[in-house]
DNA sequence: AACTGTCCCTGCAAGC
DNA sequence: TGCTTGCAGGGACAGT
């Protein structure tokens, strides 16, 4: 699922495919893709407008539009972004098609396909952004963006109750991380997913902030996750290559590749799927 | 205030 | 084989 190195993977792609083009004509399928405002809006808000940026908050996809406005695009579970050649057949569940165009040459389209029909796509006013994107004027520290030191994620984890996972899942304290991200980060750092996240020691939470910076690292490197259920892919459609390198996530009652003593445990924490090695992390 | 549980939705896989 | 059931999960929202 679309995760903080995947959503970064396919901003790479629209980096590439997409900055400097000029939408000329915009296409919505299903309207749940434009929930938050309407299908008029999006394609009011899209068409002759020139795209000028690719960039990266959390797991949330903005691009800077020549009039001024911003596209907000978010994958959330099944979500994907791909570049096709004009009038190529498309995938079902295609909501929202956008024609690309370089000195008025319509030169690619870009589609949004969404099975699930959780992701959204939406053009906001930056100067509305705290009342018309809540989730997104009030995200939290991206990682591999913003500065991140073990000072700043000791500060936010201070006095904090609940369980650590359910903390690194909370987009609101550190942004991007998900399920699949969260239990490799656990496991890299070696704590259970259930510790208390107030209690830990500044030496245990600068092995977490590694941990988090190392695992992201890498998984963007990697092109992100490619899993059974989600086909993630990017803009290409080519697929991730860090799925090899989990070392927890699928893989419970399996021994764990890192002590090999313990086997991989699977519980549920905050109403997800868990997995974490029950000899090595503590 | 801060945390937990439920819901949204479809495709797939397991089990009968 | 063919059906039903359960599961996957990001974030909004309701409930505690």
């Amino acid at each position: 699922m679309p995760e903080l190195p995947e959503v970064e993977t396919v901003r790479r792609g629209l980096q590439e495919n997409v900055v400097g083009r000029l939408v000329v004509k915009v296409e919505v399928g299903r309207e749940r893709t434009v929930r938050r405002t309407s299908r008029e809006a999006l394609i009011d808000g899209l068409t002759g407008v020139q795209i000028l940026t690719a960039t990266r908050r959390g797991k949330y996809l903005i691009c800077d539009l020549d009039s001024g406005q911003k596209l907000m695009m978010h994958l959330r579970m099944s979500g994907r972004l791909i570049i096709a050649k004009p009038n190529a057949v498309r995938p079902a569940h295609t909501h929202v098609v956008m024609h690309l165009a370089t000195s008025n040459v319509v030169v690619s389209e870009l589609w949004f396909v969404d099975p699930r029909t959780f992701g959204e796509v939406v053009v906001f006013d930056p100067d509305l952004i705290k009342t018309q994107m809540p989730d997104l004027a009030n995200l939290g520290v991206d990682p591999l963006i913003d500065e991140f030191t073990p000072e700043i994620l000791r500060e936010l984890f201070k006095n904090r109750r609940g369980n650590l996972k359910a903390l690194l899942l909370n987009q609101h304290f550190v942004a991007g991380i998900g399920n699949i991200y969260a239990d490799e980060i656990l496991h890299l750092a070696k704590l259970r997913p259930d510790r208390l996240p107030g209690r830990l020691t500044p030496v245990t939470l600068s092995r977490l902030h590694g941990a988090i910076i190392e695992v992201l690292n890498k998984a963007v490197n990697a092109g992100g996750s490619t899993l059974k259920d989600t086909q993630y892919v990017d803009l290409d459609g080519q697929t991730g290559n860090f799925q090899d390198q989990h070392r927890v996530y699928g893989r419970a009652g399996l021994p764990c590749l890192t002590c090999r003593k313990g086997r991989i445990l699977m519980t549920l924490i905050a109403g997800r799927t868990t997995c974490y090695c029950s000899a090595c992390q503590h």
